[in-house]
RNA sequence: GGAGAAAUGGCAGAGCGGUCGAAUGCGGCGGUCUUGAAAACCGUUGAUCUGUUUCCACGGAUCCGGGGGUUCGAAUCCCUCUUUCUCCGCCA
């Protein structure tokens, strides 16, 4: 959510700076600024009554005090027809405020100037391309024909047990999930994050500030009967923990890590390409959050990408790294980074993390803010998050890039974690 | 699940219808003292909205778990929700 402040000040910017994402801010914020200027012009008024009701109240408790009883029923008289005209204002006020609220939530976060503009995949700019796509013999399978041979993920299993789209991972490949999972949590730690276990359901305030709720209420499995939300990624409880928090300057950049398991209704997006491990109602990923001060905000997020670069490059996996352009980025970030792999057997590019910084859009939802030291005011931090990395499309990359004739390879990092070198 | 108690500033904790944004202590910050530190002493110390103002600053409104109500006036009374604690029960 952009700052009501933002909007009064650059109205014109903002409308310039969202046409790169291909959004017409016009009307809404012209309806920003209507409903703003009318809300303070009846806050205005009722402050100086309410004002002037409580310097009436207080007189008429001295007045009791000193036993003066008429002239303090002869004040209470003046204090009725306030009160009826305070009350029609804030009755005014209310439906002003929550139509205010609405129409704020609508605005998209502005691109940062190094977006490029643009409407879709094809416009991403590539940023980065890094490790050596491997050249399969003929008989290359894809993933999910690889799966059934060694008998490692089993997708019938998972449609017997709850339904599409949640596979059941057994012997070596629940063991390289385990691996893959440990891996990225210590490299994460290395880098200076802190393991964080949070719920994996959430309440509503939490999905409303990551932004979650209310507009992508039919993404998150609910369960209703506590009102509780399956989270779609470490991102909400995680960046949650900050809601409402004012943070010192100096213990800035917090950096946490969090493995969980992530629920995706995914409603309305089966089609082509989501066989196999492309696309989960259930998968697990490891995410890094970052609150940072914004003035290093984007320090933070160069660092989160050579990260997660550092971590496709030590799987051996071919990556490169792309910055999405204004039609591809989601409503939230104002820069993202996708990291995809290349799957070798399905012969094409597999996103597996999505580095953003959202500047101050989550946190002026979250209320997330900090102080500068010696400041007394207020301001609001900057939120960052990345996966690292996501395991499905990661593991996809590995069986088939990896496979042989005798059964396929473990990237050398992970032996340690996996305990053997080989599924065959 | 049953019964009872409670929720106040960064923390602890008073206030239980009138001048209370809230005593006091701790902590934090600034200062005096000190070669430096500690101790002692002095001062200072929340958030949000908003008005005047270039800034500094000053003024008003709101906030004592959330929401609603009573009242001229609510941290204080009532209703409701949430959470915590204690006891009992149940389960691990």
């Amino acid at each position: 959510m952009l700052t009501i402040n933002l909007i009064r000040e650059k109205k014109e910017f903002i409308i310039e700076r969202l046409k790169v994402k291909n959004f017409e801010a016009g009307p809404i914020v012209e309806k920003i600024l209507t409903l703003d200027a009318s809300r303070r012009e009846i806050q205005v008024k009722t402050d100086s009554m309410q004002g002037e009701m409580n310097r009436i109240s207080k007189e008429i408790g001295i007045l009791m005090k000193d036993g003066k009883k008429e002239e303090a029923e002869a004040a209470k008289e003046k204090t009725y027809s306030l009160k009826e005209e305070i009350k029609s204002l804030t009755d005014k006020l209310m439906p002003i405020d929550n139509e205010l609220k609405s129409e704020l939530i609508r605005l998209p976060n502005l691109p940062h100037e190094s977006v490029p503009k643009g409407y879709g995949a094809d416009d991403n700019l590539k940023v980065k391309e890094g490790g050596i796509i491997p050249k399969l013999s003929d008989k290359a399978l894809p993933h999910w024909d690889l799966i059934k041979k060694y008998d490692i993920i089993d997708f019938e299993l998972g449609i017997k047990l709850t339904g599409a789209g949640f596979p059941v991972y057994l012997g070596k490949g629940a063991r390289l999930q385990r691996a893959l999972i440990n891996f990225f949590l210590d490299e994460g730690e290395k880098a200076g994050y802190r393991e964080v276990m949070p719920p994996i359901l959430v309440n509503e305030d939490s999905g409303f500030g990551t932004g979650q709720l209310p507009d992508k209420e039919g993404q998150m499995y609910h369960a209703t009967l506590d009102n509780f939300y399956l989270i779609p990624t470490a991102e909400v409880p995680v960046t949650n923990i900050y809601r409402d928090v004012i943070l010192n300057a100096d213990a800035l950049p917090v950096k946490n890590i969090a493995y969980t398991p992530c629920f995706r209704r995914e409603a309305g997006s089966w089609g082509a390409h989501v066989r196999g491990l492309n696309r989960l109602h259930q998968f697990d990923k490891v995410e890094i959050v970052q609150i940072a001060h914004p003035d290093h905000s984007y320090k933070s997020l160069e660092e989160m990408v050579s990260h997660v670069e550092g971590l496709v490059s030590k799987l051996g996996l071919p990556y490169r790294i792309l910055r999405l352009c204004g039609g591809d980025m989601s409503f939230t970030s104002a820069l993202t980074y996708d990291f995809e792999v290349w799957s070798a057997a399905q012969k094409r590019w597999l996103e597996v993390s999505s580095v953003s910084n959202f500047e101050s859009f989550q946190a002026n939802r979250l209320k997330c803010r900090f102080k500068d030291k010696g400041d007394k005011q207020t301001k609001l931090a900057h939120t960052l998050n990345g996966s690292a990395l996501a395991l499905p499309r990661i593991v996809a990359a590995i069986l088939e890039n990896n496979q042989t004739d005798n059964g396929i390879k473990i990237p050398p990092v992970l032996i340690p974690y996996t305990g053997f070198d080989l599924i065959s």
